[in-house]
RNA sequence: CGGGGUGUAGCGCAGUUGGUAGCGCACCGCGUUUGGGACGCGGGGGUCCGCGGUUCGAGUCCGCGCACCCCGACCA
């Protein structure tokens, strides 16, 4: 019997997230209320993202390396901005070994402190900068309202930490990582983002400057996808991190943080996803192809294995699931695999045996134009060059999307329209009381400025004053 | 923490004026099926959110708690 549908409609896309999140595998959740378990489906995509990131991160002079998860309270203290922007959501630690702690321990919500306090001891001259370390971990955030993947308590990423000597060398690397991030979204997960500059109510607590890839879901809501931070002398300061320059001068240090979390995964399923569920790019996809075997009895049974054996072999490259079950008709397969957003199917039977041939069904292609008959010779050749075409079809459709969906506004119902159903470009004065307002008016925030569009200028299109910034506005999740 | 809603089987729900708990899906067994969500027969599974009250009798009525969901405030 058919599970009820589902519907990707904008009215109804918060409740298709969570119906695709839970029904295709990817997490359940905790009995800790904004906890998520991430089930294997999920954590197989996972760390088909970290490992290409990871390589990234590697071929751009990085290291990984673990900080603990408990910090002491303290340390939160020494920088203004931070304490301020992570204390109302710290969970804390007060008791260990049955007995009160002297000082309480933070979960960790992010690790600029800790990784502070050890690059002051490690860090002695310009001769050890830069220091370039990564690592995965997960963080804790006690966050009021949950949402899987998009804003849980606890949530996986990797934190890159970096300590330059000078602010140069430090914006480089904001950039080039905020660059790494766009990229991956881009070649990889087919997310086109947009990249720029954060206001300064948006910024990261301690950062000087904070940059972002904001990418447009399936409703034209924001979801900011990672961050890149150049938290100039800031975190050197509070935590002494000073090396000797080539003068014999004691300098600061510059630093740099950036991050990207499971939400990538939120990102990819709200961007791609439709009305019979996820959509997975093929290049992430935990199964690239799965195999659906067709047959009445057990001499077609035996035949039909036999050829898909033969193919199997030929595909050996790719991450390849055979739904050999025997319970369950093909066409119940066909929609589970669909709703767990396998990119590419193939259907192998008695016609097909017979024909030297197998059914390939596209998952960006819903229905029968997505379907065609490949040979079973150079089989590889002709799998390669689909999922190809799918990986770019899917990149090509989010990008239109997104590109149909922003607009400039020039003036104030301008905006107010654009923001109910996209997202606008305006030129804004940089004064935080006309963010504020648009907020309270359109519930849309500022997303990035947009380097590419910081040329010349107009009027606020908020106040009205000269003002040399355009920026993006848009509700976000 | 404000505003709204919901708590009955794993999930989705029904349960009439109060009479001792049911349906669909899922699950288990057997058989027939299998190219777009198969069917028959048989089965297992319940602290009806909790506590107190009214009553001969409460899933149902009353009171007090609690939990969860949605919309805000906060946020990667």
């Amino acid at each position: 019997m058919a599970e009820e549908k589902l519907t990707s409609q904008k009215e109804n896309f918060s409740e298709w997230y969570n119906q695709v999140v839970l029904r295709a595998d990817l997490a359940d959740y905790s009995p800790v209320r904004g906890c998520m378990v991430v089930k294997p489906y999920g954590w197989a995509l996972w760390e088909n993202i970290k490992a290409d990131l990871d390589r990234r991160f590697k071929e751009t002079g990085h290291v990984n390396a673990a900080f603990p998860m408990l910090i002491p309270m303290s340390f939160f203290e020494k920088e203004k901005d931070h304490v301020e922007g992570f204390s109302p959501e710290l969970a804390v630690v007060t008791h260990g070994g049955g007995q009160e702690l002297e000082e309480p321990l933070a979960v960790r919500p992010t690790s600029e402190t800790i990784i502070g306090y050890m690059y002051a001891k490690w860090i002695k001259s310009w001769r050890d900068l830069p220091v370039k370390i990564n690592q995965w971990a997960n963080v804790m955030r006690w966050e009021m309202r949950p949402r899987l993947f998009l804003r849980t308590a606890e949530f996986y990423w990797q934190e890159g930490h970096t300590a330059h000597a000078t602010y140069e060398e430090a914006q480089e690397e904001t950039l080039q990582m905020l660059n790494v991030y766009a990229d991956f979204a881009r070649d990889v997960a087919a997310i086109p983002v947009l990249k720029g500059v954060k206001s300064e109510t948006e910024k990261f607590p301690g950062a000087v400057n904070t940059y972002s890839i904001e990418a447009m879901m399936g409703d034209t809501k924001a979801l900011q996808a990672g961050t890149s931070h150049n938290l100039g002398q800031n975190f050197a300061k509070a935590f002494d991190i000073k090396y000797l320059s080539p003068n014999n001068t004691l300098e600061y240090c510059w630093t740099t943080s950036w991050g990207v979390s499971t939400r990538l995964i939120g990102a990819i399923i709200m961007a791609h996803g439709d009305d019979n569920g996820l959509v997975l790019p093929p290049r992430l996809a935990p199964y690239q192809i799965v195999i659906v075997p067709i047959f009445k009895n057990d001499a077609e049974k035996s035949v039909v294995m036999e050829c898909v054996d033969k193919v199997m072999a030929q595909l050996k490259e790719f991450r390849i699931k055979l739904d050999d079950r025997t319970e369950l008709t093909p066409g119940f397969k066909y929609h589970e695999w669909e709703l767990r957003g396998v990119p590419l199917r193939l259907e192998i039977g008695p016609k097909d045996v017979e024909k030297n041939s197998v059914m390939a069904a596209r998952r960006d292609i819903p229905g029968k134009p997505g379907k065609s008959f490949l040979s079973q010779d150079n089989l590889a050749d002709q799998v390669r060059d689909l999922l190809d075409e799918i990986q770019n079809g899917i990149l090509a459709r989010a990008e239109k999307f997104r590109d149909e969906n922003i607009h400039e506004a020039k003036t104030y119902d301008d905006l107010k329209g654009i923001v109910e159903n996209g997202w606008a470009e305006a030129w804004w004065c940089g004064d935080p009381a006309c963010e504020a307002k648009i907020k309270a008016d359109t519930k849309a925030t500022t997303r990035c400025m947009n380097f590419e569009h910081q040329h010349g200028h107009g009027q606020c299109v908020c106040c009205g004053k000269d003002a040399e910034k355009k920026i993006y506005f848009s509700k976000a999740y």
